[in-house]
DNA sequence: TATACTAACTAACAGTCGTTAGCAAAGATA
DNA sequence: TATCTTTGCTAACGACTGTTAGTTAGTATA
């Protein structure tokens, strides 16, 4: 029954993220997660080779979907302030759309062990680079007005991070209103009258 | 010998801070922090009554100085866009004053235990109401442009709160021109020319 | 009907966890 | 000199850790 098997692997990987999330990845024990399934702990190693693995597809399936954000935004030729509006809402959609496996790609990364550690680490670093490239674009246009890049790139990404720890779902703001509304915040500032 | 008793019990809270940062709470045995001091685990117990009271000690510590800075910010009477630089800048300084224990204390503080962990939220609620309240007054003098308050003190407060993962005490940066180019950015936003 | 595979189980492993008991040396105090 | 306090030690506790071995019932395939 290949749909079952699936299913039950899928059923792991879905409470494993949310129990990553909301003890952390060292404070959850497989058997915590077995018993939050409603199997024993050794069942588990039918479906995973190791705690481990499932931290590993929860940080790298992140990073993917962040790198095809990215390949999404670079695709088009715009000008840096509406690209950046661009990248601000595709991220804004990756992160939306699972927050617990964001909060555990933004705290658990560190308990990967090497070499998974070094390339997850590289890999957010070329992110980075993503979102500081636009940053200078919009800087050497005259259309940016930043005295520090490194600054601004890391400001703005803990802006777009930290909206898994309040994003609701079922709440009333969608994900493309909160996009519009960041992205307003970072371009034009709180100060009215512009 | 008042002086070296207390010189230890230093030792330990700052070594405890930083592994916490490092490695987490929970992924820091209590082996590890005593190794890292060089006395065995058991000698710890001299100085301490448990594991969990250091993170409380981390935890509270900083709440309490952010608590102080609030108090400092409201007792003088000032307009909303200079009292919300002003908040950053105090802001700013509790971040950068100890970088290891804000990091804990960002992410540490859900291994607490009741009845310290509610305590420890709902201190945390009413840092959000003060920074919210000084939104809430710039809107309402019409300084402000701010569709959603609960949105902005929470992307305010993230981008401030990061700090701690890429200040550097040696930098070239002071914590008070970090202070003023964050305040710029936030109240201006990245576009040139308003 | 016979065979192979899947997904669960129980039992156990070697190691680690936070913590306590009991003790020893050193220095301070009386 | 005698006593008390501090700060470390060794040894050990019971609980918990990730993981493996071996087994079993049920299902799919030949």
């Amino acid at each position: 029954m290949a749909e079952l098997l699936t299913e039950r692997k899928t059923q792991i990987a879905e409470k494993a993220t949310l129990l990553f999330k909301e003890r952390g990845y060292a404070a959850t024990s497989m058997r915590d997660l077995a018993a939050a399934i409603g199997i024993e702990a050794a069942s588990l190693y039918s479906h995973l080779r190791s705690k481990e693995e499932l931290l590993q597809r929860i940080c790298f399936g992140m990073a993917e979907a962040f790198f095809t954000a990215r390949d999404q935004v670079n695709s088009l030729q715009l000008p840096a302030p509406i690209k950046l509006r661009l990248a601000i809402e595709k991220h804004v959609e990756v992160v939306t759309n699972d927050v617990n496996a964001s909060a555990v790609f933004l705290h658990e990364w560190r308990h990967l062990s090497e070499p998974e550690l070094s390339i997850f680490k590289s890999m957010r670093r070329e992110y980075e680079e993503y979102l500081t490239a636009i940053l200078q674009e919009g800087k050497a246009a005259g259309q940016f007005n930043i005295p520090n890049e490194k600054l601004t790139v890391l400001t703005l990404l803990s802006s777009l991070n930290w909206l898994y720890d309040w994003y609701r779902p079922d709440g009333n703001l969608q994900p493309h209103e909160i996009a519009m509304q960041l992205a307003d915040q970072v371009l034009n500032g709180l100060i009215t009258n512009k």
